[in-house]
DNA sequence: CCGACTACTGTAAACGTTTACAGACTTACA
DNA sequence: TGTAAGTCTGTAAACGTTTACAGTAGTCGG
């Protein structure tokens, strides 16, 4: 009488061969397709491991290939929309892929980075990093030179990585122009986290565009904030008792212009009548803040299609391809909580 | 002179052992801090295992110690704050754990989650299954029994499993009934997507409440919805035609009532003098929409810190310890959205 | 000086796979 | 019929750890 799986002990190739009244060789063949075995031997070994339920052992497996099928995700906090879809993207494709995804989150600091590193090192084929506030010297004494990594919104220069960055700069650039061409010359910027290279790069955008116009900027009208609804919140009551006050707000993501709205509702101004708002990064539920929130649309989730894609094609060329370093452009998404004409420039269907 | 870690041979455990001259049987010891080392040779072997960057294999290990230090999450789809909180949850309590965490999502039908179990089997030391989508049934047939499982909003009855579940009918009720009292008499209730759990378990806590308060129910006033943004949108819009018209809407979770929100705005309808408006979740969000919004609060990432440590439980009891079902409580969150005395009930500090 | 104990270190057998190699048998063809 | 090629299967050596066991010193009490 065939054992059955009830048994306390777990299944292996073994047992299943035994059963099968084969070698393991043939029983691995079976599993993984490869090489050749006759048709009745191949069903006999299918049906011996269905019905024992046998499922190789991973670990066992990776030893001997060196393969994981597994990628390492590294991120700065999983916190709000932003990573939620990033996340989304990545474990789409890479499920598509045979692949898995480990995440790890919560490294704001170099240590930290290093610790999951380390922790990581070994059990993944590749590693996406997304850490916008880590020094970069950090990540480049960490890595093995066999181990595939993309970077995402890091600050690092050369061509050691593939990266792929948001072209923050532009994106900003082009809102404040917009909010400039709406006749605003009061504008608001509320920055994002310190250290914080995509707050830097946005900074900089709406700096550029200011002084294309010709307009004064004024260092009470940059308040820092840290890219979530309660700094956003704090940093737009702040702005309404400065005096001249700004006729508009740009916020350096989404969730601090959801802050500021809810400021702004609350000291009774009302938008964008009184004051124009715009965020940036488009997440979701922009389209439904009250009024609708203008925003620099940054397309989140292909972030993580592309960044998997990337580490994908790393791995299939073991880490020996050309390095590239992209910039994914943003759009304007132009609704009403800034007024003006509405739809200017063609929002995107969702 | 020692051989640099430039090499292209990946360093193993048998490395380090060659060249600070000691078996690897010393150096694991040093690694895992395992049985008595003396001084010299320990810091010996640190040293070199420094120098050359030695991290030990993960597969290895696990294939020695059938323990592979991870925690598998299976997530219906990961979207928008509430999952995202999740995770975070999850994540946090692992990593203090010195666990890693894999994620797998968008798993809504029977064969889809089959594939992902599978996919996971032998990866994982325990799983954190989230699926109130699917046939609880569909889950009993596909596990180990060796596998420690921690069900979160599932539809399972019975003590096979440890499960976690969030009081929805007690919370939909609380707040159906914190709406009576306000003297609404025609309260619509935005359903959540259909074959859900949660959502059946809203949407009886909803109906119970009306029937204690003798209050008659229509079908048009519960219109159907998807737990999204934009369901939530095309709901309230369907309601504002009713007639006699409700005074004010209950929504399954805070992503449709932000939808809902929205489409009451663009109605022209003030809230919360014309229609109040609830939701259910307490995302992060919610207390900065305009006006903020009443919600029944659940905590969201005690929800993945409670089930990682019943999942980290279960592995070191070996599966073999008493299953337990749990009931989460919600509290309600009284803002501005449905008017009434604000702050009813003390709303939690963020 | 002996025995027992302790502290340290090494040897070698696992863990569950994959795969190079080889053997056995069949078929094709000169 | 002999040989070459092809098809199927088995044997056994890896992969990089952990750990039971054994062995070697050194120490200490009697």
């Amino acid at each position: 009488m065939v054992q059955s799986s009830s048994s306390r002990h777990i299944i292996t190739i073994r047992d299943v061969a035994r059963i099968a009244k084969v070698s393991v060789a043939t029983v691995s063949r079976v599993i993984n397709n490869s090489g050749p075995v006759s048709g009745a031997t191949r069903l006999r070994i299918e049906r011996v491991a269905a019905k024992l339920r046998y499922s190789p052992n991973g670990a066992a497996r990776s030893l001997i290939t060196s393969k994981t099928s597994t990628l390492g995700v590294l991120l700065p906090d999983l916190y709000g929309e932003f990573f939620s879809e990033v996340i989304r993207g990545i474990d789409q494709r890479a499920q598509r892929h045979g692949y898995h995804v480990i995440v790890s989150s919560s490294h704001n600091d170099r240590r930290e980075v290093e610790i999951a590193l380390g922790a990581m090192r070994g059990r993944v084929d590749g590693l996406i990093v997304m850490s916008p506030d880590v020094d970069p010297s950090a990540l480049e004494a960490n890595f093995l030179p066999s181990l595939p990594v993309v970077l995402l919104n890091c600050a690092v220069k050369g061509d050691a990585f593939d990266t792929l960055n948001i072209d923050n700069a532009a994106g900003a650039q082009a809102m404040t122009n917009h909010l400039i061409g709406l006749g605003h010359a009061r504008i608001a910027f509320i920055q994002g986290a310190a250290r914080n290279h995509d707050a830097d790069e946005r900074l900089k955008g709406y700096r550029a565009a200011l002084k294309g116009a010709r307009l004064e900027r004024h260092e009470q009208w940059e308040p820092r904030g840290d890219f979530t609804e309660s700094g956003g919140y704090r940093a737009a009551m702040g702005l309404l008792k400065r005096r001249p006050r700004p006729t508009a707000i740009f916020a350096a993501n989404d969730s601090m212009a959801i802050g500021a709205l809810s400021a702004l509702h609350d000291g009774g101004v009302v938008v964008p009548d009184e004051m124009a708002m715009a965020g940036f990064d488009d997440i979701p539920i922009a389209r439904y803040t009250s009024p609708p929130l203008s925003s620099v649309h940054v397309p989140i989730n292909r972030l993580g299609e592309w960044a998997t894609d990337k580490v994908l094609h790393a791995i299939s060329h073991k880490n020996e391809h050309r390095r590239k370093q992209e910039l994914l452009a943003t759009t304007l998404v132009i609704r009403q909580s800034c007024g003006g004409s509405d739809a200017k420039v063609p929002s995107r269907a969702r």
